[in-house]
DNA sequence: CAGGATCCCAAATGATACTG
DNA sequence: CAGTATCATTTGGGATCCTG
């Protein structure tokens, strides 16, 4: 937490380009692993439901196939952001749930519902 | 601002489901503005140049093709984030800069940068 | 200088049917 | 219940050439 700059550092560091030095964006690698259209939604599931099955998702992703779900399932939990456990009971089901590194993406979340909360109804 | 409620009290809020009674995901319209390739890293472009030029924004995002450039800064302009200053003179020239509402993505890239330090190299 | 127009390919998304 | 397999469609990305 502490070991990383505060947020004016950071602008001072970003205006005079050194928050660049390490060569690409910093901000891209994260944004491409929440890219396509089920990710953020399925995350935000998970933000609410401590552990979700498959099938809740199902329900509650109007529209989303079997196919994609699992897609989005797999790479999010190939991204390190969810945990993927399955019950070999009758009937069998699967339950996921946040990763560590996938709850610290709250504080992102936040700042992205403050931007949003300010901006919806301006444009 | 402050007329938003805190992290903590959000992180509450979320527990109890309050924050999706919107109806949809309060995370996935910023993101889905910021999705394709090269949006991201035109903003951080931005972010460090306080304006900046078709032709320098070209040479810095290596790989890039006019119509690509043009296409993603059409869409940022449209969705509000960057101006687009044009300038009839020999030779003309054409200038990019933060909006207000562009501006305010500062605390969501650094909150971003965060979560990339603590999980870069975990992986 | 900063693009517009066209065409092509790859990737993402989706519909449908089937299964351990 | 939670997928897989297959195929069709749509979208995004990119190469190339041209222009106010």
């Amino acid at each position: 937490m502490s070991d990383f700059m505060s947020y004016d550092e950071y602008l001072r560091d970003v205006k005079q380009g050194i928050v660049t030095d390490r060569g690409n964006c910093p901000v891209t690698p994260l944004l491409r692993m929440l890219q396509g259209k089920w990710k953020t939604q399925i995350l935000y599931e998970l933000c609410i439901y401590d552990t979700v099955r498959f099938g809740v998702l199902k329900k509650d992703l109007e529209g989303i196939t079997n196919t994609m779900l699992t897609n989005a399932l797999r790479e999010l939990e190939q991204d390190g952001f969810i945990n993927r456990v399955q019950f070999n009971e009758i009937p069998p089901h699967v339950e996921y749930s946040f990763t560590e590194k996938g709850k610290d993406l709250m504080p992102v979340f936040y700042e992205i519902m403050r931007w949003g909360f300010k901006h919806d109804n301006d444009m």
